[in-house]
DNA sequence: TACTGATCATCAGTATACTGTCAAGTTGTC
DNA sequence: GACAACTTGACAGTATACTGATGATCAGTA
């Protein structure tokens, strides 16, 4: 006989796994609905957001900032610029990047778009009473904050080391 | 100027989409790092649990199940088939329809990672304290049950009707 | 200066996760 | 039985999201 704490977390209907994954293609299909005339995705607003927060930066600083690895950063980037919403040039001082920056066109769309999103993100919490969704934004935010660094790709700002860097 | 509320929910970190789907690649990355001797992802496990539960059912149904679509629900199956954890075979009363069976591998390799895949559940929400535990896993399970039609693949159990069926 | 280790972008490969379309098969109605 | 409406699984296409490898470049040391 297992405890009952223990039945619930193997259920697939209400293991944690199964319905995070669940909220967030319902985020996604939100997100898709609500935006439809910008021909967005959530990863392309949020690097466009990225690069417009961090004029300038490499690939891999984009990719520190959304939480993403380098390769799906290289897809995402590459689609904005045929978009023609960012712009790519090679970095002076280290010719292995690529410096990123945002077109009069991927700045405008960003502005338009904001406001699409911002009624996504209220969306996606519209099931629960005010002082619920305050609640679960602070339980959320500290869950992502004390196990960024079991992710794949966690959050970097302003190019925090992951390790010391070796010096012998 | 933005009102208080607003101004968060516009930061990119702060944005539920944002945490939502850092959520989610931190629990798939739990999940592949602990179960890793049994070369299986969440998907692939959520299906199986889901044939277990509903033996000699159909994609469709499957899907449904695991609130996916069925064109997804298809590479995973088959990708399932050629690892022989299941079998299918051309439904007798329904000819269009692929009935699904866990093979004697496919039921033995469930539960030989059910154990692993308990302790991941249990790593993700780890850094709460129980009780907040509790209070998440209520809030997430509602926020996804409330917003179930907003998903491009609801859960659907036992063949509800998406829309009545036409009577005339 | 030559060497070593690290980093940057890229590439190939795998697995989700959707859209839309299609042929084959089923069901309800007349 | 004929017909229309629908469902099922398959397919092509797009976009994440990762792994592991590689070549170019850079930074520190001997």
């Amino acid at each position: 006989m297992l405890e009952k704490g223990t039945m619930a977390i193997l259920e697939l209907h209400s293991a944690p796994g199964h319905l995070i994954r669940r909220l967030q293609q319902i985020a996604v299909a939100l997100f898709m609905a609500e935006t439809r005339t910008f021909d967005l995705t959530p990863l392309q607003y949020a690097a466009l957001l990225g690069i417009r927060e961090n004029p300038g930066c490499d690939q891999t600083t984009l990719a520190n900032y959304v939480a993403l690895d380098r390769s799906t950063i290289a897809d995402v980037v590459e689609r904005l610029e045929s978009k023609a919403l960012i712009r790519r040039k090679p970095g002076a001082r280290d010719r292995r990047t690529k410096r990123l920056d945002l077109t009069p066109a991927g700045r405008k769309l960003v502005s338009a778009a904001s406001s699409a999103v911002g009624a996504v993100q209220e969306m996606i919490l519209a099931p629960l009473k005010p002082a619920e969704r305050v609640m679960f934004m602070d339980l959320l935010r500290r869950l992502v904050h004390l196990n960024n660094e079991h992710s794949r790709a966690p959050l970097r700002l302003n190019g925090e080391e992951t390790r010391p860097r070796r010096t012998a």
